[in-house]
DNA sequence: CTGAAAGCGCTTACAG
DNA sequence: CTGAAAGCGCTTACAG
């Protein structure tokens, strides 16, 4: 059968002590020993298991990522980037898509803390932090990304949402647009009313106030919906500011649909800048995600490392780009 | 400190014998100590150790995804479809991209081992099948998922790649097209092979032949260049059958710098049928990425559950799926 | 219906 | 420089 550390000694005439003090290059061994024993581990493909390692040294070398859905673009780009990062450490990671739903957070987070993941990275929203509870109660390391709880002291990587949003009205004021529409996310997502609110409080300085008839939350599923109520009402807006590229998309298909050109009749500006708005020449305020996952990981692993020190809070800057979908007011 | 087994059963006043039969659901016991453990459990926060319980009944409940890229749309939603079917049955999945490189499978397939993972679904290709030597080595259960390892005889769920082409070519040639071009992946890739098999044959079938110098490969980076060497050429096609939905937007955004109207001036269609197909109206071949999923997830379990059984072969029928980037000629 | 004991495959003081 | 022994937190025959 599988070979065990067991095996590797009796193999080499030594202790199980001395194999597992070459396998983590721990203890004085003797250099011919150290290499007699690493070449009888290499004949018989032997690897330590990680399970048996990890009920006495206490580290799984596993994250939990918990994010709303892996299948989102912005959430895939950010795993790979989670992935790597853990990877170049040494850790794996389990997904964990939660819909943002609380009931699925708290199974997740309980499963996370069974499975004694070394950390988790948290990149989904839920209504009730105590959703976390059972990671919380047995001080299982956290740190949140693109996200913020408020209610717990915990390392955090964000952008600057509110920066991302004035960004965006910078944008569309300076092309000449005055009559601004806004596509929100559902209100409970924090990012999104910082967004929002950075838009609005630069078209304000601007000397341009939004009309709150044209400020709409809305869901992945009815974007395109909530959009055309948007395009198709009287004293339409020429220009449209989505809170994520999604919600752009769905706002293009709605312009689409109300048979206005883009960005002739209307512009419109998203926000993440994923594949989908590169694929779609959408004008887009992008979040560094490679960055964001990099440093999501970095925060959890200092965390682990010093669980004492006061955590971090690392704010990001979005940057505009530029593409088809924006243009100056005819 | 976290409560162990020995907490509860000292707490209870019985053995951890006791315990572990109401946590595993085994064993006789009465029904009063059944709940009075069961509230003591609750009431301490307390869950087994996965960790401690895998050591010794060889379940881990956890399982393996190798995948080209997680970012990559098709992936990302085969990764969401696999998680819930996992799930679903209890277990979690560690994410693993390869970026189809040989060293990256053979990293992730020792690591996998190490993690004694109890299965593994591996969905991304690879030059030489014996970088999955480690998985093999250990009898880890795998199962395939939309690709094929000839060599071995394992589970597998794939879509039947030639009849998806097939489809493609009908579907151009009922629109009258005649000069048909193709954007293929790379030549090592089977999947790809067998859709250009296909769309091939159903052409000739119907009295077109391939123009040789219409046929071109090309990876993901540089399909735009590819598709303008296409399309610029003299004489070009009317009409361009992609192996992938990413091939067919570079496709499309070759046309639109070509000058090129889709679909008027050239038919563009597709493969996969991600977000990015519906997000840019594109015409294409659809897999149930969601089947696909389950079924290599349902395919693996029932393996793990009888080893000795003989490999099932699933394929899965594709659908044409048309949008807006494809039309009559005119 | 319940418990004592061995064992899963490692790591880690500690002793020599 | 190397080994004996305890321990990590469970499960599983086996005995009663």
């Amino acid at each position: 059968m599988k070979a065990t550390i067991y095996d590797i000694a009796k193999e080499a005439g030594v202790s199980i002590a001395t194999v597992s003090h070459v396998i983590n290059g721990k203890g004085k061994i003797s250099k011919e020993r150290r290499e007699e024993i690493r070449g009888i581990m290499a004949r018989m493909g032997y690897k330590p298991s990680m399970i048996a390692s990890a009920l006495t040294s206490k580290k799984t070398y596993a994250l939990g990522l918990l994010v709303p859905d892996i299948s989102n673009p912005f959430f895939a780009e950010i795993a790979r980037a989670v992935e790597d990062e853990g990877q170049r450490h040494g850790y794996s990671v389990f997904i964990c898509s939660t819909d943002n739903q609380d009931e699925k957070v708290e199974r997740y987070a309980a499963l996370l803390q069974q499975k004694k993941v070394d950390g988790v990275i948290i990149g989904t929203g839920m209504k009730d932090p105590s959703a976390l509870e059972p990671l919380l109660h047995d001080n299982v390391p956290i740190a949140l990304l693109a996200r913020e709880l408020p209610s717990v002291n915990v390392p955090t990587v964000i952008v600057d949402d509110y920066a991302g949003g004035a960004a965006a009205a910078e944008h569309l004021i300076a092309l000449g647009h005055r009559r601004l529409a806004v596509l929100a996310e559902q209100e409970s997502i924090s990012s999104s009313r910082e967004r929002v609110r950075g838009f609005r409080q630069a078209a304000e300085a601007a000397g341009v106030t939004l009309d709150p008839a044209l400020v709409r939350s809305s869901g992945m599923k009815d974007s395109k919906d909530r959009a055309l109520e948007l395009l198709q009402g009287e004293n339409r807006p020429t220009a449209v500011f989505c809170c994520n590229d999604m919600l752009a998309i769905g706002a293009l298909r709605a312009a689409k649909q109300a048979g206005l050109c883009i960005p002739q009749d209307c512009s419109i500006v998203g926000f993440d800048d994923t594949v989908l708005a590169s694929v779609t020449d959408l004008t887009t305020i992008a979040q560094p995600i490679e960055r964001l996952g990099q440093t999501a990981v970095q925060l959890l692993l200092r965390h682990i490392g010093q669980p004492g020190e006061r955590s971090e809070r690392i704010v990001l800057p979005p940057v505009l780009v530029m593409r088809q979908s924006s243009s100056a007011l005819s």
